[in-house]
DNA sequence: TCGTGAGTTTACCAAATGGTAAAAAAGCGG
DNA sequence: CCGCTTTTTTACCATTTGGTAAACTCACGA
């Protein structure tokens, strides 16, 4: 229904959309949609507004663009929450994969938080078409294997959701946690072990 | 070193500034402190912008304000947790009083994730001299609990920030919860039930 | 090497925004 | 009811911001 065209983008139009996104996903995820301007954007990407409004329609597309881009990524660590392997393995698994994302890329996990913060205004769709049919099938994945008793009984709704929160927690209050936990190194190993743990402990039968 | 004059404010002057204060809560909890405008809370709050400008020196003080009236309540429920009673009852009442913060005013818990989430950088100050010194001292409440068998091994600090983030989320995410869990009722009662059973699990030694 | 289209810059603009000055209106103690 | 203070409104302003028009430069294939 609109851009799958093709996309026949020259070398410098993939470099300087490149740019423009990667500056843009710094701006809005440090100071949300309104807190950015396209001037800070241009200044961060080395390029004059002008010329980014020749690559972008509008800062809301590009906006826009980067929610597009972060809903795949975002979604993958759950997608290869698999019925075939061990359940708990498969969930600390999961886990271990999505704390990875908040370390290696805090960005994004910021920018969707002030995204949902602000009552997801341009994502509310992406929210009903991708994220929720991926949640409803592997909740119910979990239940089945609750139901077979192959990890203790849980609530597999809530259970993602502290999954998402605990790890994402990570890098979305890192300014807070900066501040309590100063030992950059210690915090990312102590969270690992700390999330397994729990979540270990919640899911054996 | 500050506004720590008396403060004979008139009827009208206390009436007003809630007022505003209330409106302003509602718009930087929603949009962040760029996103909001004078206009805004002014139209909220049903009074002129230049009236606005009487009782406050400006948007920067009226977001400033909210911020330390913030601070207290949210320590609150932190500042409960005694070394007198039962660990394991202790933290679990944390857990619910956390959990009802979020459900009560999830404007404050999205004003507080709003500015953490861009760098504190109105807050930084507040979190080193008034969140740390407390979360140091529970930490080592629990470290004792802890030591002395009362509860499972855990790391205080990490357990802390887990029911930071597993609580707070519910407040903070509600626009993706929304999506995912409609039935709102349910969802609370179910986020108790989880919660509890969870962080039971995790602390009984 | 020259023409042409892709890419970039300069010079703007209208609207929005935080804030001010000063006059007007309300309150209110006497 | 008066006079004085507090509160509110009207009329502005300078700056910022998203965006545009059009001129200009550059790369590159014929």
């Amino acid at each position: 229904m609109n851009d799958a065209q093709p996309k026949p983008r020259s070398r410098i139009q993939q470099e300087n959309r490149r740019r423009i996104l990667d500056a843009a996903l710094d701006m809005f995820s440090q100071h949300g949609y309104r807190g950015t301007t396209l001037d800070q954007i241009a200044e961060a990407a080395g390029l004059s507004k002008p010329n980014i409004l020749y690559y972008f329609g509008g800062k809301e597309e590009i906006h826009v663009t980067l929610l597009n881009n972060l809903m795949r990524t975002w979604l993958a660590p759950l997608e290869r929450l698999a019925p075939e392997g061990e359940p708990l393995e498969e969930l600390l698994g999961y886990i271990r994969r999505k704390l990875q994302m908040s370390r290696d890329f805090p960005r994004e996990s910021r920018l969707f938080a002030n995204e949902i913060l602000q009552g997801a205004p341009r994502m509310g769709p992406h929210l009903e078409s991708g994220l929720r049919p991926l949640f409803d099938a592997k909740c119910r994945l979990i239940a089945d294997w609750v139901a077979a008793g192959r990890i203790a009984p849980v609530d597999p709704g809530h259970l993602i959701v502290s999954i998402w929160a605990t790890t994402q927690h990570y890098a979305d209050f890192e300014a807070q946690l900066a501040v309590l936990m100063p030992e950059r190194d210690a915090l990312w190993r102590g969270a690992e072990a700390h999330l397994e743990a729990m979540f270990a402990k919640l899911l054996t039968p």
